[in-house]
RNA sequence: GGGCGAUUAGCUCAGUCGGCUAGAGCGCCUGCCUUACAAGCAGGAUGUCGGGGGUUCGAGUCCCUCAUCGCCCA
């Protein structure tokens, strides 16, 4: 059982979730098919900020002012939003054939997943999991929301800004201290000046104090380790309402906090009267310019400094002190690092599991109230005189009763409170429902690096708590998909693929548009790309195409490079081919012979190709269940491809075609049983191709009797998505490959000697064959029939000794010889074989080097050994024939 | 500053427990309109496995180190 990622409700499906949802939907087909009760439960999320964005602009657009309209209005605002725009998700989801439970759809804020929010918040909060605390918090003044640690971006290195040194005259008017600040404006809430213990500098002035210019207050100087004597002059300005550390500090030292700041960054009453209701930006420009005139500016620095920024609104962060609801994080990340030490939840690619690990060690208590209107209000509820904090998951019956003397806590929690609940909520928890005994906990959670800290560990978390057993055994944690350069793709850059372009193609304008709408610097660099590439734009591949494109692409790496043209090469190019093979065939089923006429005994092609089937679909379960999609993809297109198509189809179509019709009926039993079986090792990468091709291949077969003993099932498999996903029967044998490689050899040296004498492929030719082992004789005869139609020889015979003026070749275990009569030039054959020589000698010189070693000989295992010795007779048997040959031509 | 990942053919990437002459797709070169597919078929060329050191009988693979790139955390 796999509950979905739910996808944000305020856009479109991209790249990333083309890709994690095909990863999603193969594991569930692949699961269904194989006979379990695979049960893959859509939906989408809420997002609270991102959606009350998205919507706040529109109003804008609308010239709608969303403090005017109220709280009540926006919230149906954004409702009406969600109906219109939520199931357009659900609906890309579905146009790449996810095969979800669409009656389960859930939506964060549905009612049940509500309630279970409610109800999770306060079992912690009776708990003492949950508490409400003054805290410093990211602040974002746009959206006037506390931000979690995880939602503020920096810009590595930082950004361009300036160091202050300001003078602060010591109150006993002996002189002045230096200190350095990145942020002048925050000086009115400064509280202490802190400099480390061990600074010689000042360790004389720890206890006297300074007065703070502008304002005049007198603040202690203080000794804190966390002070870089380094760092400036070595002297920190302390604001604990304004400064992560600046708090912290302010804790140890039991400080004052003085908030300087309204909420919407500008400056507060408590700050001299010239600098109220300045942006905190023109005031620090305004204190600058006053520090200046009181001579108080000792120098000025650039310097690249640290700034947060809201990784929704883009603005500077603020630190600001807040009453806010805290989440305790120790004991539940405790519980969740158990679970992944003892192997409960596992991680694929594995290295995942310590990234997910170092974060749970060291994570701080997790804010989880926002300052906006959409999503899951806080059910707490306050006495208006008396303080006093109920909580409870519905409107308590003393606030019922008397609700003039209570208001409720007017903020909402953060989006991920409700999502960490999601695999469990969306089973009906907590009402203790079937769904929630029979699927809980799940199987697999698919989804990207970027979230596993927001998401991944915060489910495990609650899930260890609410619904007391891991959410999930497995976390498949898939690569991020790039651009071609190698950068993310995201709308600021204009540099993403549109899933559904690909699928239903796009016009030139229509792939130009990301980027023109993001106008990144190098926007003409872009379109001229584009134009070169794609001058009448992309014609679209189709959903199987996207989707084996992606599997293949998703290798064990952190990221994909993807290009629009990958989808070509890839996908569309390799549906092209299993539409056309399977055309092929079914042109071929048109008329099956009854089956009393029965069928001739299989050919050692017939056995072959069903051996390499069964090593195909082992091979595709082992991959699928190892997660590796792309080992799978990759197992099948060479399978089908170079196995089925570019030998097996050759090799039959004469007794397909021009066969008796017991022939036919071999070859038909033996194609049927490998079309129908990778048709549906292919299923769950690419859906749609493959259930339309079994929709006409699969009658055929049943209705003719050509399902092979064992697949009694398949009768009644009308869609390929319900068939029984294949079984490896054991048939595929070494011996058997070994024995059919060495006639695929046999072909290949006849094709390169034809076309080294530049002769056309239709050229018949004479070919001569001789064993150099007696054992191999009745092998290739049985061969033969190979050999004569894959290398279009003119007459194939065997002999005991080299013919006169015939090419030679040399494969394991045969000489080949081919009647080149006329057409053979002397000089070039002599040059070809001396180049032979060449390489096997130097092969040859390598193991020879390896045996002469002895300590190899005595260190390595002797299987090993044993093998080199082998391959080294070999080669020298082969040199020898080579020497024949040459010794022939001079 | 700490951590993770990457570096293999012109490009994008595989390479299992250290053991066969290091592979695939695309691109490139040559020849083919061959009765499923020219969106195809056949053949071919292409590598200091980022540099250096070490362990080992043996290293693309393990260890150390340096370099470059990407990401995460502080």
């Amino acid at each position: 059982m796999i509950a979905i990622p739910p996808p944000n409700v305020t856009g479109v499906l991209h790249m990333g979730h083309a890709l994690n949802n095909t990863i999603q939907d193969l594991l569930i087909r692949y699961k269904r098919m194989d006979g379990y009760d695979a049960l893959w439960i859509p939906g989408t999320d809420h997002a609270g900020i991102a959606t009350q964005t998205v919507v706040k602009k529109s109003l804008d657009a609308q010239g709608l002012d969303f403090k005017t309209l109220g709280r009540e209005k926006v919230i149906a605002k954004i409702w009406e939003w969600k109906q219109k725009y939520g199931d357009q998700i659900l609906n890309q989801l579905r146009r790449m054939g996810c095969s979800c439970d669409w009656s389960r759809t859930r939506f964060t804020m549905d009612e049940g997943l509500s309630r279970a929010v409610r109800v999770a918040f306060k079992r912690l909060f009776d708990d003492g999991l949950i508490y409400r605390g003054k805290y410093i918090v990211n602040w974002c003044p746009v959206d006037k929301t506390a931000l979690s640690d995880d939602e503020v971006d920096t810009t590595p290195g930082g950004e361009p800004g300036h160091l202050w040194y300001f003078r602060y005259p010591l109150a006993s008017g002996a002189g002045q201290l230096t200190i350095a600040t990145t942020r002048p404006e925050t000086m009115f809430g400064d509280t202490a000046v802190a400099v480390n213990p061990k600074d010689e500098r000042y360790v004389h002035l720890i206890g006297q104090k300074v007065r703070l210019p502008l304002e005049g207050r007198e603040i202690p100087i203080i000794a804190d380790d966390y002070v870089d004597a380094s760092f400036g002059t070595g002297c920190l300005k302390v604001t604990p309402a304004h400064d992560q550390n600046d708090f912290q500090i302010g804790v140890r030292h039991k400080l004052p906090q003085i908030d300087a700041m309204n909420d919407d960054a500008t400056m507060s009453d408590v700050v001299p009267a010239p600098f109220r209701g300045l942006d905190r930006f023109a005031c620090r420009k305004a204190v600058v310019a006053e520090m200046e005139a009181r001579g108080l500016v000792e120098k000025i620095e650039d310097r690249m400094v640290p700034v947060g920024r809201s990784y929704r609104s883009k603005a500077i962060v603020e630190y600001r002190l807040n009453d806010q609801w805290f989440v305790k994080m120790k004991p539940l990340a405790e519980k969740a690092l158990e679970a992944s030490a003892a192997g409960r939840v596992r991680f694929f690619p594995e290295r995942w599991d310590g990234i997910y690990r170092s974060w749970l060690e060291n994570t701080r208590d997790w804010c989880i109230s926002r300052q906006i209107w959409w999503g899951h209000r806080i059910p707490a509820w306050y006495h208006r005189s008396t303080g006093e904090i109920l909580v409870d998951t519905e409107t308590p019956a003393r606030v019922a009763a008397d609700p003039g003397s209570w208001r409720q806590d007017e903020d909402v929690l953060d989006t991920w409170f409700s999502s960490a609940l999601w695999p469990y909520s969306t089973l009906g928890w907590p009402e203790a429902t079937a769904d929630f005994a029979k699927y809980y906990p799940t199987s697999v959670l698919s989804t990207a690096k970027d979230i596993i800290f927001f998401w991944v560990a915060r489910m495990v978390m609650t899930g260890l708590y609410n619904a007391k057993d891991v959410p999930f055994r497995t976390v498949f944690i898939h690569p991020v998909v790039c651009d071609e350069q190698g950068e993310t793709m995201s709308k600021s850059k204009g540099n993403g693929i549109d899933p559904l372009h690909v699928i239903e193609g796009a016009t030139r304008e229509d792939l130009e548009g990301p980027a023109r709408e993001a106008r990144p610097s190098n926007l003409n660099e872009v379109l001229a790309r584009i134009a070169k590439s794609f001058p009448n734009g992309f014609d679209g591949v189709g959903a199987d195409a996207l989707r084996f494109t992606l599997v293949t692409l998703a290798t064990e790496q952190q990221q994909i490079s993807l290009a629009l043209q990958k989808f070509d090469e890839i996908g569309r190019r390799f549906s092209n081919k299993v539409w056309n093979a399977a055309r092929f065939a079914l042109t071929n089923f048109a008329e099956i012979p009854s089956p009393e006429t029965g069928e001739t005994e299989p050919k050692l092609e017939d056995r072959w190709i069903l051996g390499g089937l069964d090593r195909c679909v082992a091979e595709v379960r082992r991959s699928f269940d190892a997660f590796r999609f792309d080992e799978a993809a990759q197992t099948v297109y060479h399978f089908f491809w170079d196995e089925l198509c570019d030998w097996y189809l050759e090799l039959v179509k004469p007794r397909l075609v021009n066969g008796t019709p017991a022939e036919r009926r071999r070859v038909q039993l033996t194609l049927g049983e490998v079309l129908s079986a990778v048709l549906r090792l292919l299923h769950p990468i690419a859906p749609f191709l493959t259930e339309e091709i079994w929709g006409h291949l699969h009658p055929k077969l049943a209705s003719g009797a050509l399902i092979p003993p064992g697949d009694e099932p398949l009768f009644n498999a009308d869609l390929c998505a319900t068939a029984p996903f294949p079984k490896d029967k054991g048939r595929f044998s070494e011996a058997l490959l070994n024995e059919f490689e060495r006639l695929r050899e046999i072909v290949r040296a006849v094709r390169n000697l034809r076309a080294t004498a530049n002769l056309t492929e239709r050229t018949a030719v004479e070919v001569r064959l001789r064993p150099m082992r007696a054992e191999l004789l009745a092998s290739l005869r049985a061969g033969a029939g190979v050999i004569e139609r894959a290398a279009m020889t003119g007459s194939l015979a065997f002999v005991d000794a080299k013919p006169e003026r015939m090419a030679t070749a040399v494969v394991e275990g045969v000489e080949v010889y081919v009647d080149l009569a006329a057409h053979m030039d002397l000089g070039a054959e002599k040059a070809r074989l001396l180049k032979e020589c060449q390489k096997i000698d130097a092969y040859a010189a390598k193991i020879e080097q390896k045996l002469s070693n002895e300590r190899f000989v005595a260190g390595a295992p002797a299987d090993v050994v044993a093998a080199e010795r082998e391959r080294l007779t070999e080669a020298r048997a082969k040199r020898a024939k080579l020497d024949e040959a040459l010794r022939e031509l001079s």
